[in-house]
DNA sequence: ATATAAATAGACACGGGTGTCGATTTTTAA
DNA sequence: TTAAAAATCGACACCCGTGTCTATTTATAT
């Protein structure tokens, strides 16, 4: 409401994303948050009552902002494989620091998350990438593949990266190389 | 040691097994698994000293046996693609059941698992499917792709997929296609 | 400046998981 | 069968996170 009310929240979502990151869903507790945002109970309390509201909060920001907007660059007109390349790089970039990302905490969660939500997440993706994927094959720069396939073979092959480069060290050249099947797959100018 | 311990201790480590594999790590109490087990504090104990132990233990006798033993079918000779077949079925299948796997236990067990015995698991699993793809080529059976990229299309985008089928509802469709996308890679003959 | 409202601090009792340890039961072997 | 060893039981004290509540501090508005 109030100016500092305002804030204290802001500081406790920030602060929270990255416990979330670094240490998933499960593992974070009220107490962790209070050491973390140098809040006393009473205070984390009177904003949220529980790590899961936190987290499901902090999960409904992340749906309003999309940091890759591939409708605007669509719409100026730029080239599709510059669009592609960009966004494959962003993935490649995501992927090398996963303790950055939320992917191990939404997946702990996933026992009580909210289904809608994560679907609606899930789908404004693929329609995403598949909007990128006909755009390109419209305007002759792709293949005609096959388009909900392909994005989902680019899609879950991240997601599966991502996971496994938390869990074992992965060298750059195993992102690359799903970045390079993707773009064999797609692009009929040699990269 | 004797042949009562090691009948408790099979029973404790099947129990876990299960509610690793429908509740994660993080959940699962030393008390979950005493009431699971229908054995008291003590008995738990005379055996493990936390879920953690129990878990390591597990995960060592997955790593021992292997399930899908490509090698000894291509010794005898089989068909590369009648292989494929098979192994593809499998992984469709282990996708449909997400809440029978560890992997979402391992995902959150990331932070304290032993880096080496998961590179391992992963570094035999990839050599595996490395071997039957090129067993495939140099029988001429499938297309001369690059070996090593293809591999990890298939084990990440099937990694991906298991995770995200634990989250949001799919259909049977979603896992065909990422098999389809596999098979027009290598298979010379339509399918 | 001061009254009022908002925000925060920190103590409290509670619940639940932990790890231990002596008593008890079951298994093993002579 | 019976004594020794092994395995299990279950109570206990302990720790830690929870959620609440009142006193206190800080912000807001007149």
């Amino acid at each position: 409401m109030t100016a500092k009310k305002e804030r204290t929240r802001a500081l406790i979502l920030e602060t929270s994303y990255t416990l979330f990151a670094q240490h998933g869903f499960s593992k974070i507790t009220m107490k962790d948050i209070c050491d973390a945002t140098n809040l006393s109970r009473g205070g984390l309390y009177s904003h949220f009552s529980s790590p899961q509201e936190i987290f499901e909060t902090i999960l409904e920001g992340l749906n309003q902002k999309d940091e890759m907007n591939f409708y605007q660059e669509m719409e100026s007109g730029v080239a599709a494989n510059v669009i592609m390349d960009r966004a494959l790089l962003l993935m490649e970039r995501e992927m090398a620091s996963p303790q950055d990302s939320l992917s191990l905490a939404i997946y702990e969660y996933s026992g009580s998350v909210d289904a809608n939500l994560m679907c609606h997440f899930n789908q404004s993706s693929e329609q995403k990438w598949a909007a990128l994927i006909r755009y390109g094959i419209e305007g002759g720069e792709f293949y005609k593949v096959d388009i909900e396939e392909l994005v989902r073979i680019i899609l879950y092959s991240y997601q599966g990266v991502r996971m496994w480069s938390r869990i074992i060290p992965m060298t750059p050249d195993v992102f690359r190389s799903i970045t390079s099947h993707i773009k064999k797959q797609l692009y009929r100018q040699k990269v």
